[in-house]
DNA sequence: GATGAATGAGGCTTCATTCAT
DNA sequence: AATGAATGAAGCCTCATTCAT
């Protein structure tokens, strides 16, 4: 294959995605620091200064990435949330044809398998979504969206009542996290394939009996 | 016997009453202003001199009812908590003959109405829940006890499987969480009652098809 | 003997009487109580409330009392300088037409007695002596009168040079002041009367050789 | 082997070293000026508002350099009590052969010289050694090891009896401090170089007649 | 860009003192 | 004269943010 050099630019060409591929190397090193401090110290208690040490760098390149405190969380939360969403996507594009149980299923699994990777951060996020009882982020709005949209679906496949409509989207989230506190206080006891199936099987049937 | 009443002592006698009536009013206001000032800045934002000028005192006098900035919020929230424990006590006690249903409707019916009596502080119960992750305190404890005695009843009643009886509880909570929080995001769009139906069936039955 | 009673104004008689001796015992036991929080807790530390609870009396009581803090610190200091100011004339008058040496000793014993007796506020005297260096406080310096004087006996009697006059005062008062210290700091090493000894042998003969 | 130095890169070399000596600037202004406000106000009334004031900082910049007030405050003693036992060292050195008479004062003079170039300092040193009666500071320590030296050559060479070995340093340390007391209270009356002849002389002799 | 010392507004808490009862 | 709740000025300390190097 021919390289299409210019002898004058390569360093030039070469320089810039070092100096990104660097800054998105500080820039990570921060986001992580900061979801681990956040995680750990709470989102009242978790200080600027702390997160830059863990991170590696100095308080002023914690402020050369983020305007302040304040965007440093709420990009994280967002970021979260944005790759949870898009993890939804892929799902509910996946599961379309198949029965909307099976696609219920598929939704909490996914959810639960997120915030097992990023169990720490898990408080944060619904801390975050209690504190901003006004004003719900976008990206929240875009979780909701997702859940919803399947909402939406098991109406139209007979496999929801369309009773209560606008309210299938609240109670799905509000059982999911109702089971990950559970799994926060009580960690092991259920395991994660098991506690997304219960989501589901809750969700559809509830608790009452045979 | 006859009676020597000095009518000047009398004003002794009282003297101390009175004085822990105003001391009573005092902690009452505090509480009050704090409750409203916790609500609309956040547990993060409401500061202790806002609080005292609402409530009528000084910041000194602040200090005089509690011990610090932590024991004043957590005063409050352990206040509330334990009023509505009380409350639900009443209505376990009441509804005992009733079948489950019917139990379980009075229980959600009374958990919103306590909200709704406390609406401005709603979001700090709910924060200050995730907020503790660790530590669930001793109130909360309490009221978990209610909702768990009341599921343990449906189990017996037969009205509720008992698959995953150690989640009926947090799963109970968790509607009724969720349906306060879209309440809180779309006032008024719900009447009480038919929340805490609403409530009581999802939570019976799910949101699955006829 | 015929007691000369006014009838009428005996009650009255009786009365100020008991109230100043009431109020005597009110006095005696803060003064007792802030002699005690104040060397417990050091000059800086110990606070009004504390004082006054340990009198057994309110606050207010206690303002009742002393105009203020600093009235109250400083009075106790001056009655206890008074009276071990007393102590020393009582001595100075005794040991009068003894020789040098023995006056010396009576001196030096009669001090250490008196800090034996409110050992913990020795502390506070050595403090707030050194505390005011600029305005040594009156009972201060009646104390350094009794040195002053007995120095001067001294010098009278042949028994001191003259060479340093206006010193000895202060190096005797030193001499003393650092075998209290290491009193306070070894306690029961050395026996009170030895201490005595000591003090008044070291300002006689210093610590040279055979 | 050729040195290839790059003139720019010494600017980096040179950063933190600067920035390294500026720290120390701050640092030194900040000692310097709580020195001359606690010496000024007193233990007690000193407030670090004013001495970041005088320092020419913000408050901030006082808690980037010491814990805390406290901290600020014995740090301050500290480094004096080490000045000065770093000069006694030398002294102990330097007189080593000289017979125990000049030896002594010596000393006494090395300590009058370093309480003149601190005089304003000085009254915080003879508090805080009262104020911290129970737990004398490290460096408190010492000095009494300096003086223990001392006391123990001295006895070595038979120039001091050995009937109270344990208590000589104590009781120099005592002479002295009576002087310098002296000295404050009676400003330029008694040349510094008489002084410590006086303590010395006094030390050896006492004040015993011809 | 990175650094980290400096900044200083802002919040919490204390505690001597007052005063209505 | 005693009480003790209320007062609020005063201090300490924190920590997000800036900026000179």
């Amino acid at each position: 294959m021919a390289q299409k050099v210019n002898p004058d630019s390569s360093s030039e060409r070469r320089l810039k995605p070092l100096r990104e591929r660097h800054r998105a190397e500080t820039l990570a090193a921060i986001a992580g620091a900061a979801e681990e401090v956040f995680a750990r110290k709470g989102l009242l208690q978790a200080r600027v200064d702390e997160i830059a040490a863990r991170a590696g760098v100095s308080v002023g390149t914690v402020y050369n990435h983020f305007r302040d405190r304040r965007a440093l969380l709420s990009g994280l939360v967002e970021r979260r949330r944005k790759e949870l969403a898009r993890k939804l996507d892929d799902d509910l594009a996946r599961s379309e044809a198949e029965p909307f149980d099976a696609q219920l299923r598929s939704f909490t699994r996914t959810v639960f398998e997120h915030f097992e990777s990023h169990r720490e951060f898990l408080a944060i996020l619904l801390e975050a979504d209690s504190a901003s009882l006004a004003r719900p982020s976008e990206a929240s709005m875009e979780l909701r969206k997702r859940v919803d949209a399947l909402a939406e679906r098991g109406m139209r496949l007979g496999a929801l009542r369309r009773d209560h409509a606008a309210l299938w989207g609240t109670l799905l989230f509000g059982a999911v996290r109702a089971l990950l506190l559970h799994e926060l206080r009580n960690p092991g006891q259920i395991p994660l394939a098991e506690r997304a199936d219960i989501a589901a099987g809750f969700f559809l049937r509830g608790a009452g009996g045979a």
